[in-house]
DNA sequence: GCGACAG
DNA sequence: ATCTTGTCGC
């Protein structure tokens, strides 16, 4: 029963966005575009989200066994939010509950989804290749739109693919993963190459326009008081760490 | 200078 | 991301 260790965020707690930039081109190059996506047995998809009112970050991480993708934990991370959201700079905002939830689940991952880009970023080094180079794991970015670069609408069959330009560069795969639905931006996250990421997430695909790991992450972050979102008999381990400034207090849990 | 801009 | 009901289409 090994979990993720809880990395501590290598950046100060009082950033500006001109400093975040520079952090930015200072790690992009540790991001590893190539790998294969063999012998996997457990993914991860994760995703934040902001409840009303409340100034914090609830982090959902989803573990599923590969690739029947059987749903097999949950973990939930409430923390304060301490960064803003600013185009380009999602990661500062997010990571923290990424990791928290993370960090809850019962398995370390072979494959992390991330909601949101990987190196289809301005400086190459979107939330899931900046969470990737943090934990030093595989990942992928999975986005519902694109937040720099141009590309030819693919066909509107589902499989459909066309590829993400930006400054001359490919940085990631348009995909539809079903008919007739707003194609998701694929790109690699670390250490895995675009080709495999693409046919990942096709594997992960189950007739919703976001692929399980990511669409379930989604929908535990969301589903605060209602029905247990993944199913009955699997745990989602309930965590609220009510810190200021790293001090971490009890934790208590979340529902 | 103007427009775009993950979640 | 979040605030929000019904409704049109595959």
């Amino acid at each position: 029963m090994s979990s993720l260790p809880r990395v501590p965020l290598p950046w100060p707690d009082e950033l500006t966005p001109a400093a975040a930039r520079a952090l930015q081109k200072q790690w992009r190059g540790r991001v590893q575009r190539h790998g294969r996506v063999d012998g996997i047995r457990w993914i991860a998809g994760v995703d934040v989200a902001f409840p009303a009112q409340g100034s914090r970050s609830r982090g959902a991480a989803v573990l599923f066994r590969y690739p029947d993708l059987v749903p097999v934990a949950g973990s939930l991370a409430e923390l304060p939010t301490r960064f803003p959201y600013v185009p380009g700079l999602l990661s500062f905002r997010e990571l923290p509950a990424l990791l928290a939830a993370l960090s809850g689940l019962p398995q370390v991952p072979d494959m992390i989804l991330v909601d949101g880009q990987g190196i289809a970023h301005p400086r190459r080094l979107g939330v899931a290749s900046h969470l990737g180079v943090l934990l030093d794991r595989p990942t992928i970015g999975v986005a519902k739109s694109v937040l720099c670069g141009r590309y030819a609408e693919p066909d509107r069959a589902s499989g459909s693919q066309s590829p993400l330009v930006h400054d001359g560069e490919v940085i990631g795969t348009v995909l539809r993963t079903r008919q007739n639905v707003r194609p998701v931006i694929v790109s690699c996250g670390h250490r895995v190459g675009l080709t495999e990421a693409v046919a990942l997430v096709q594997s992960c695909s189950r007739g919703y326009r976001l692929p399980e790991p990511t669409r379930l992450a989604d929908k535990l972050a969301g589903a605060n008081p209602g029905p247990w979102p993944l199913g009955e008999g699997v745990p989602i381990r309930c965590e609220s760490t009510v810190d200021v400034a790293g001090a971490a207090q009890a934790p208590v849990p979340i529902r």
